[in-house]
DNA sequence: AGCCAGTCGTGAACCGGTAAAGTGCTGATT
DNA sequence: AATCAGCACTTTACCGGTTCACGACTGGCT
């Protein structure tokens, strides 16, 4: 029951018991521990010995204090908390950017917020009060709020979004764009001309990019029922927006969503609407998480390594933080992966 | 172009640029932050005034060196990365946890370790470091060894897990023997009598609990047949685990797995050995996230409110810090919820 | 011997706040 | 008139490190 045996019962050990302890002042402790030239390798080994003893490491919070910046990362996310444990996206790109950060003994620092400007004041609080390193940026509206102020801050940062949007700061990017229009190609070459797309929220950049590239496709292709809806990343909102098209007169024979949970709650509404996937209508997902797989039949998505995409963001982060990097940086197309939801329009075996 | 009309270019504000702008010393403004007693309201608007003027909000890291601690709780978990990805689990738990720090506006430090040593000192250097104000402990062992150890740091802590494993940690669980009981007495009673379980690492302590439980049930209703395999929670463990079972020659005619994801990679494997699900097999998962909805047949399985979890987790921490609380909590026993892939077995419709 | 350079280490200032003791003033009490 | 409580601040000492100017000692060179 009793504690093991600890020093001096309630007080914390400190630079100055370890440099007492070396029988040295507190000014060369720090020296050994910070690895620079000054202490003789035989008073080093003595005061490595000494904080052995005493069980210290230096304190990090003093640390930052003076100078040093914490080894910690910033990400904030504007979105529902319930989203976050829903959507696979976000589990994958944090195991992504945790992947690399535990390699460096780094954190995250998560924290949910409700709007922009809840985010900005909270990464002007984390640089200013020396709480992370850097950060991450993620969701970029078109002219996005935080641009100038967090430029004006001088945080390292690396911003998740298309170089139009990031507001020159060093970004990592998937091209939507091309990604969008693969999609509208592939299910017009199947044959299907009436493709609708239910999209993100109508101001976030990477939903406006892959609209503008949805409909360009189909004019290029002289497709016109391009119809686009906005949502906002829920799949009950997926399952509304679907019902919504699949009720409409001239309602589309394919849809894209913009992410898999929204694909999934629309191929439900599909099955409760009588319609055969993919007979009847084609469903294509975005990102391609396990869920993809699941559905019967198995949701086509144009897809990507979401945890390589977090691994290549935190890499980055690094690169900015040490100084080296400060361009933009792609990682790979998301692709099409076809599965058993898309397939020609009203092909022959319909009823 | 030019950088928004700011100040004194370089330097970054401190209290003290507060205190002279508002004609006080510094130790007015720190009462003034800190809502206390010492300053008249016409100089504490005064202050307010000047701080708002510089745009300085009090420096987090200085705060915490003089005793205060951070407005941060720290998670650290100890498996691998990718996982952390795929389960559901995890993301929706932090998801409720997030949900109820955000309110207080306070952060998740989330940190993936390799080890439990690793684990321990990394707790003791969040603590020491006054990095975290508060911890939660997950995946406990059959006597811990992080226990001695974070006993003796005195930091707070909750302990997600059941009370004879968290060594007197205050701690917030769910009735694992319960329900492991009820999905193998449901399984009876449709009439299986060779049931398996795919679990958890066999030193997790709520694998353990399962696994004794299972057990126990198995023989209390007669029947021997109760192999168990322990896995390491992913996927490809699973289906490993499920042919190996399905292959032996008394094989069994139900599983219970310990987490969705591997049950849905045990229906894969199922499918590809061509058993039908459930007349040749049931199969009854655990944790319940939409994962289990979209496979085909949908999955049967021990189902809870896993974002609620995180959120309880997280309101004990604040309890428990402020001192307000100090014993145990459950939460709600996962409960069975049927779906289409339980069912007697061998039934009539089999070929 | 005298000078210089280089190594090892010390001491004090500093990072930006908090906390507790101290100061000066006002107004009520005996 | 003297005492005293109470308010409104100021002063000063930390919190636990880092940094940098400076001193002491050693050894090589002329």
């Amino acid at each position: 029951m009793s504690a093991p045996a600890s020093r001096v019962p309630g007080r914390r050990v400190t630079i100055n018991d370890v440099a007492a302890l070396a029988g040295v002042s507190k000014g060369a402790v720090s020296l050994a521990f910070n690895n620079r030239p000054g202490v003789s390798p035989t008073t080093r080994e003595r005061i490595f010995a000494a904080a052995g003893e005493l069980g210290w490491s230096p304190n990090q919070t003093a640390r930052n204090l003076s100078g040093r910046r914490a080894g910690i990362v910033g990400l904030a996310i504007c979105r529902p908390a319930r989203l976050l444990g829903l959507e696979p996206f976000y589990m994958e790109f944090i195991s992504g950017i945790e992947d690399v950060l535990a390699e460096r003994s780094c954190s995250l620092l998560l924290r949910l917020v409700r709007d922009l400007d809840e985010e900005t004041a909270l990464y002007q609080e984390w640089w200013r009060g020396r709480t992370v390193g850097g950060a991450i940026l993620v969701d970029f509206h078109r002219d996005d709020p935080r641009i100038p102020p967090l430029r004006a801050l001088g945080m390292p940062v690396v911003a998740v979004g298309h170089p139009s949007l990031t507001g020159g700061f060093p970004s990592v990017w998937t091209d939507d764009a091309s990604a969008a229009a693969e999609a509208v190609r592939y299910l017009a070459a199947l044959g299907h001309r009436r493709i609708a797309r239910v999209g993100g929220p109508s101001g976030l950049g990477h939903s406006g990019i892959r609209a503008a590239a949805f409909e360009a496709t189909m004019a290029e292709l002289g497709l016109d029922g391009g119809r686009q809806v906005a949502t906002g990343f829920v799949g009950e909102e997926g399952a509304r927006a679907t019902r919504g098209l699949l009720m409409s007169p001239d309602r589309p024979t394919a849809i894209v969503y913009d992410n898999d949970i929204m694909a999934v709650a629309g191929a439900a509404v599909a099955a409760e609407m009588g319609l055969s996937v993919p007979d009847d209508l084609s469903l294509l997902a975005w990102d391609d998480s396990q869920l993809c797989r699941l559905t019967h039949p198995p949701l086509s998505a144009m897809s990507h390594d979401v945890h390589h995409f977090g691994e290549e963001v935190a890499r980055t982060l690094f690169d900015v933080i040490e100084g080296t990097r400060t361009g933009t940086h792609q990682v790979p197309t998301p692709s099409l992966t076809p599965r058993g939801s898309t397939g020609p329009p009203g092909s022959p075996g319909r009823v």
